[in-house]
DNA sequence: CCTACCGATCGGTAGG
DNA sequence: CCTACCGATCGGTAGG
């Protein structure tokens, strides 16, 4: 009994959370109100809060749960066999991956959590940094062992996320996005370029 | 006369436009109250629509002259000398040097474009498409003479504006960017790939 | 999960 | 450019 009562609680606190990521990657966090999330899962907007603190308490579900999702898939990179380009193959594959499989969050995630508190948001800053920090590491080592050109790391680490971070914008209604194809085309794009 | 008067209105609304960038790139355009603004600023906020016609009208204001931009700094990118490789390295070269000189109002550009009235969201889009092809241009008749390799233009031009668009994130407090510098690291790992 | 409602704040206008 | 103010809407609570 006391089961069934829980179950049904957290799948409404499911929904509510899934489809305030849909809102807040249409609308943006702010242009959501409570009245539209409400309107949008079926009940009265003051229901919501039988399930949920507050508004930014679902903005800070979603970004640190996207947060977890993103350092569990390259938690293990350093114990991959290979040099640092194929560790950074496998890092980007393992990114887009986790941006492909939550297209509605990564949204979210990557556009609106600067509307997270104060504490919040240091706490994401300093989560960024030390996952960036990870795939310094790779391009730092491939420096060294004369792999990589030797570029700023700061600029080519910046270029490497920017080309991950936007995949979320390719989606097109109907046309699903492919992790490998993307994946593979991103990794050529910066391991090799363009040229011949 | 006149002009001192048309001078001080027209200085006023230059401030308003400035300031309200700032604003909207720190907290958002939906965030953003024309009370804060106008405390920004220095008036009441009744006294700001002396000067804009509302809130939106100062968006569209950011995100059309950016627009123009854009547009003008390549407009003559086909009557550029050499190949593909190098029309493209002028463009992107271009492209953040609009971005490195406009700094805030890229961010609100980039991020807050959405907010804008249906009308003019699709103006936007199809701008946007406009320039965007002029870019996919250089990038398929290089693939026809060979100069560049045969990828999707869709995801390979997606990744070149990803790396480009992202970099007003780059900006430390203190520490200016160098168009030259970011560009041409941007090209060559665009281009030549980070490895050696 | 609902009805009823709170104080605060929103974008914007009237009138000077 | 200001004072005064509009109706609408905000996030959230009380109480059942």
């Amino acid at each position: 009994m006391d089961t069934v009562i829980r179950e049904k609680t957290s799948a409404r606190k499911a929904q509510i959370v899934e489809t305030a990521q849909q809102l807040f990657r249409e609308k943006g966090y702010s242009a959501t109100s409570m009245r539209d999330l409400a309107k949008a899962v079926g009940i009265e907007p003051a229901s919501l809060y039988n399930h949920i603190s507050s508004k930014e308490a679902i903005l800070q579900h979603i970004c640190f749960h996207m947060a977890e999702e993103f350092f569990s898939a390259i938690e293990d990179i350093h114990l991959q066999p290979g040099g640092p380009q194929e560790k950074l193959r496998i890092a980007v594959h393992r990114h887009i991956g986790v941006i492909v499989n939550n297209l509605e969050a990564s949204n979210v995630f990557f556009n609106e959590w600067r509307n997270l508190g104060e504490e919040d948001l240091q706490k994401f800053r300093s989560l960024r940094i030390n996952y960036e920090y990870k795939f310094k590491e790779i391009l730092q080592s491939g420096m060294e062992t004369g792999a990589f050109k030797p570029v700023d790391v700061r600029i080519a680490i910046f270029t490497i996320f920017s080309a991950m971070n936007a995949i979320y914008d390719l989606e097109k209604p109907g046309v699903p996005i492919e992790t490998d194809e993307v994946a593979s085309i991103i990794s050529t794009i910066i391991l090799n370029g363009l040229n011949v």
